[in-house]
DNA sequence: AACCAATAGTTCGTTAACGAACTAATTAAA
DNA sequence: TTTAATTAGTTCGTTAACGAACTATTGGTT
């Protein structure tokens, strides 16, 4: 049994569970990177066009750190940066037809870590701890 | 309102806004050192020795790690560590006057943290949330 | 007793992430 | 219009954290 007092604790444990799991689910898909990499394409499958502040606050690091992995992701070949010729101090992020074609397997990601987490856990309790920690969230 | 399968989301925003009160109030109080190495000293206060191996099941964080951090709160001189007797291959740390100290400044950085968490949020919402999220931290 | 397996820690190279200081482009104000 | 302020993104030095490979000590087997 927790305390109240451990949520930080018990938050921390599920964040470094779910990295662990995607880690390891990327390594074996042959995607070489970490978490954070796949949540930007994961991000640039739904919109297929981000800024780079726009994607920073999407994955919820920094603009330095975005930077970082996204040039990361293109030396990989799995995004390319342009310039927005309306303002030229945006670069927008886009996908490559190497990252499109993981579109399924990033699918299948998702839901086996869901069924990894929510395993014996009822939909009313998932949509209340949800519910819970958004609200927590807004006092961050 | 998030969707059920932004859960791991959730708990690294809450992880990330905890680390950053966290880093905040301990550089206020004039501790260098990140939020780990608060983690520890927190440990040392509840179990006057703990074993490496003991101390990095506590905060969650690989042996190696905690041998690093453990390193650096010798350096800044908050912790000690010595062999234990009867088993030479065990090292035990423990607090220095220096750390013991700081028990009540710890003891407030805990609840201003959990005042700020719990802003809003009521004492069964609370026990449901914590109660869940152990629920879901068994399947990892 | 000699050997092997297990356990406790450490070392080292690598990486994600950050903050601070920076450049460049755009917008607002004077 | 030139100047100042804002916004977008980058660079760089630093650090927590990790995994893999290592040393050293202890316990168990034959």
């Amino acid at each position: 049994m927790y305390q109240s007092h451990e949520i930080i604790f018990l938050a921390e444990r599920l964040r470094d569970g779910a990295y662990e799991f995607i880690t390891k689910e990327l390594s074996r898909m042959g995607v070489q990177g970490a978490p954070s990499h796949g949540a930007i394409l994961v991000a640039l499958l739904r919109q297929k066009q981000l800024s780079l502040t726009q994607l920073s606050k999407i994955i919820g690091k920094k603009k330095s750190s975005t930077t970082e992995l996204v040039d990361k992701l293109i030396r990989l070949g799995y995004v390319e940066k342009t310039t927005e010729i309306s303002d030229q101090r945006i670069k927008l992020i886009q996908l490559t037809p190497k990252s499109l074609a993981l579109k399924g397997k990033f699918a299948e990601l998702t839901q086996t870590l869901m069924e990894k987490t929510y395993s014996g856990v009822t939909l009313a309790e998932q949509q209340e701890v949800v519910r819970i920690l958004g609200k927590i969230l807004k006092n961050f």
